[in-house]
DNA sequence: CGGTCGCAGATTGTCTACAATCTTGCTGCT
DNA sequence: AGCAGCAAGATTGTAGACAATCTGCGACCG
């Protein structure tokens, strides 16, 4: 197990396996996580395999209780609307430092993320349309090359990721529409930032309506399923 | 060593003794700490050390090179500016959630840290008074009770204070004028959402002037070293 | 004299064993 | 029957030894 592949520790290339297992769905939110079982279930030993899962706390995925446990982040309509609200502000600040240097490199990126967004919704591969809805929409943070707002946006994402994944299992079929990001890409590439900003808030109450709504359902059946215990 | 406080883990008390060790001053910027140093220093093994340490690189005051070794962040202008920016986003952010429930104990709080932060400024102690502005400012952050939202300010909270720690060290006593959140705090207080907006735009201006005056002499500092060498 | 190869030291990465802590289910008492 | 206390299992926390990798210096060659 020592000659796989170099240059990355292998904590983090863990880290990577872990997440596509998390948003992949192996583990639900709310299911328990051990050192000692995702340790075997990878073939190392428990040192990176801890490394690997601070690193999905420190993104959210994973919540952890000392001497006690680690489990997968559960949904709460709290955090959806924490996050929503979060995602408007800085994608309009990510907007706002982008706008006036958007050269070539980003019109042609914006473009190809978009298409490969397209593709992937019409291939019905709901996964991939989900990354791809959520790389069209990091191309602006990323733009902005600001160390704090990206750990922020990784943050967001990966939570998004997490719930849009479960929803999908829950109730099949149900990735980004194929016209859904017309309008954001067009104003995005357009000559008016208050347009493009407007674009922004409605696009995440559009999202977080939807979210919300599933979030709600699974609460509901939490709850009823905690009256039933009792 | 094994019986001194219970109920927390080793490694998260050791990531309040590093951290109040670096922004103290025992280490500068650009520094280099290795894990077993620090462990002998503190009198622990590596494995709760390397915990710590992660910590205080999640948070920014650490920066690692895999195989390799670690350092204090060290200060770069473009850093500052991105700091500064995303400070005055998230700040406006978090004034505009809370707003509308700003409630008595809120007023109270944010009176009490003022009163702190004058405490601190009148007793001389530059150190506290770095702490009691952050605190002061912190204060909106807390009340939004936003996951993401407290992260984030914690990364930007950690770099201000290394900053302003090493400035202090660097060019004397420097510490926060006694009057310069009188108008913060009235406007916090007051009825006007829009006026304590701009007030939090204007006090990050004054803010990011004075911080990118030393960041920039130390740079030149650094040149100048450099060129020395060669 | 300049450049390149290689070796030694240092540092982090990984592994295994052991200790501290929490949870859970059972047992015995009231 | 219900509850308190306890014991066993599970899980994370900690320790120390060993391996992989990087950096820098020095010797050797052109």
């Amino acid at each position: 197990m020592t000659s796989m592949i170099r240059r990355e520790t292998m904590g983090a290339q863990l880290g990577g396996l872990l997440r596509s297992a998390i948003l992949s769905g192996e583990f639900e939110p709310g299911d328990a996580v051990t050192e000692t079982g995702l340790a075997l279930r990878f073939g190392v030993s428990r040192g990176p395999m801890r490394e690997a899962m601070r690193q999905l706390m420190d993104e959210g995925l994973l919540v952890t209780v000392p001497y006690t446990g680690t489990r997968v982040l559960q949904l709460t309509s709290t955090d959806i609307d924490d996050i929503y609200s979060m995602r408007i502000c800085l994608e309009i600040f990510a907007f706002e430092q982008i706008w006036a240097r958007r050269d070539q490199a980003f019109r042609e990126a914006l473009l190809a993320r978009h298409h490969a967004l397209l593709s992937a919704i019409d291939a019905g591969d709901d996964i991939r349309s989900i990354d791809a809805e959520l790389d069209l929409h990091g191309l602006a943070y990323e733009t902005c090359a600001n160390g704090i707002l990206l750990t922020s946006w990784g943050a967001i994402r990966a939570r998004l990721q997490l719930y849009w994944a479960a929803h999908h299992r829950a109730h099949g079929i149900m990735g980004p529409k194929r016209e859904s990001h017309d309008d954001y890409v067009r104003l995005a590439l357009g000559d008016s930032c208050e347009q493009m900003k407007d674009e922004i808030r409605d696009h995440m109450r559009r999202g977080l309506g939807k979210t919300m709504a599933f979030v709600a359902s699974i609460e509901a059946e939490k709850a009823e399923t905690n009256r039933r215990m009792t």
